[in-house]
RNA sequence: GGAGAGGUUCCCGAGUCGGCCAAAGGGGGCAGACUGUAAAUCUGCUGGCACCGCCUUCACAGGUUCGAAUCCUGUCCUCUCCA
């Protein structure tokens, strides 16, 4: 029958990429029971508003949540305000921050703009879950608690891990997986995406629609993104990340700076390159008929058009190959103009100037930034830590490979 | 409520019979060499300061001392065990 070669294709293109569905004869239930009624499933993701600024990390869950929509079923993030106003205290011994309304409104509104880079819009639902969880009284809280124990709640790795390393808990964050299940229960939804780390959440969503007498929703766990250094996962406080607010040039460069054994991962999970081509850039990396570097290329643009579009990934790509392959200026470099005032005769300590530039963060890294070779005034590279600079117009200067400024007198 | 352990530089983690500690070691980061700005490897640097010297750091606030991360007092925070 065609409702089951459509289930079929349906399950295909659900299960690129992920980690694990639980389970996958729930989920081609489901879909059955949606093709055979017409009522699309209710996909959810919950997203914590406390960190607006979205990475590439962040986006291999929303690829996903595009691909159900291109499958025409209904994706609803959920913004979690009531949890953000609470505060997270993951972070271990730092203090929580707890957002107000305001910053949360502002970080929900960047959101959305973000994320709709990704997903379509027209086909989006936007809630809030302090719809719900705000409305709650002290005693249906208690009720709520009471669906589980406190074992169960300690089962989740990272409370574990916590709990051995004699790290804090906070009371309240044994209520997090129970506010993010019991937003499944208020949505009525039948799958859940998450990250490998959001496991216990996704399965508690599972247990709290069984006891509210729902049917408990899919959970379906998407690989969590190695970041710059290829080990540890994408994260803003990690500063591995590619944000997709980045210049092109930046994205550009940092996705060449990649591992090689990362490509694949990338271009399955953010890139939307299509299946079939997935396997061809497998096989011809295998078989190594094409340069790792040009196929990284390859996946640069292909990120960086999916935030900036075409053009400019293109010039993104020609101010790589300028940079850092031919060794040349860029085209574009911030202008620093140095005041008068802080010119002797004309010179400048440069030491100093690195300063006034924001290429150094002080004069002591300034020196060893010159002893060590890593300054250059219009090419030429100087290394004497007390070197007096005579300021000319359009002077370029440069420390390291990829920081540059163009100094003008004031 | 009782008993005990502990809070060190970006992180982990040495260091406490007081001076030789801006503080070992590792990680991370930055820079140089090599490259495909990859990885791996090697080398150097990694609080600030116009820097061969000076200044501010070892939870916080005081105190003892010529001199304290190290000793004393109080405060805050975390953890463990008992109740």
């Amino acid at each position: 029958m065609s409702l089951q070669r459509e289930i079929a294709r349906q399950m295909a293109v659900i299960k690129r990429g992920t980690f694990e569905i639980i389970s996958e004869e729930e989920l081609a239930k489901k879909l059955e029971k949606s093709l055979t009624t017409g009522n699309p499933l209710k996909i959810k993701l919950g997203l914590d508003p406390s960190a607006p600024d979205i990475h590439l990390g962040h986006t291999v869950v929303l690829h996903k949540m595009r691909q159900f929509q291109e499958l025409g079923h209904q994706v609803i993030i959920i913004i979690g305000d009531f949890t953000g106003r609470i505060g997270d205290p993951t972070g271990r011994s730092e203090t929580r921050k707890q957002l107000t309304e305001e910053e949360v409104q502002a970080n929900a509104v960047t959101y959305q703009n973000q994320i709709f880079k990704i997903l379509d819009p027209d086909k989006t639902e936007v809630v809030y879950n302090s719809k719900w969880l705000g409305a709650m009284t002290f005693q249906d809280v208690v009720e709520l608690a009471a669906k589980t124990t406190v074992a169960r709640i300690l089962e989740r790795d990272d409370f574990t891990r916590r709990y051995h390393d004699n790290q804090p808990i906070g009371l309240h964050e044994f209520f997090y997986p129970l506010m993010q299940g019991y937003d499944s229960v208020a949505l009525e939804a039948d799958v859940e995406l998450g990250g490998t780390d959001q496991k216990f959440n996704l399965l508690m969503g599972r247990t709290l629609q069984k006891e509210y007498d729902l049917e408990p929703q899919i959970a379906i766990t998407m690989p969590i993104l190695e970041g710059l250094d290829g080990v540890q996962k994408m994260s803003k406080s990690l500063g591995n990340y590619i944000g997709i607010d980045e210049a092109p040039e930046e994205m550009y460069g940092k996705v060449m700076s990649l591992a090689d054994e990362l490509m694949v991962r990338y271009f399955e999970l953010v890139t939307t390159v299509p299946l079939e081509e997935l396997e061809e850039i497998k096989t011809s990396l295998a078989q190594g008929t094409v340069h790792p570097r040009d196929l990284k290329m390859r996946l640069a643009r292909e990120i960086v058009s999916l935030y900036h579009g075409e053009d400019a990934a293109q010039h993104a790509e020609g101010e790589f190959k300028r940079v850092f392959q031919r060794r040349e200026l860029p085209s574009e470099m911030p202008v620093v103009t140095v005041s008068p005032d802080l010119l002797e005769g004309g010179t400048i300590w440069l030491a100093k100037l690195l300063v006034e530039a924001g290429l150094v963060n002080s004069t002591s890294e300034a020196r060893r930034q010159i002893v060590q070779g890593a300054v250059r005034i219009e090419g030429e590279k100087v290394t004497d830590p007390t070197y007096e600079v005579a300021i000319t117009d359009d002077m370029v200067v440069q420390v390291g490979r990829r920081k540059f400024a163009q100094i003008r007198k004031g």
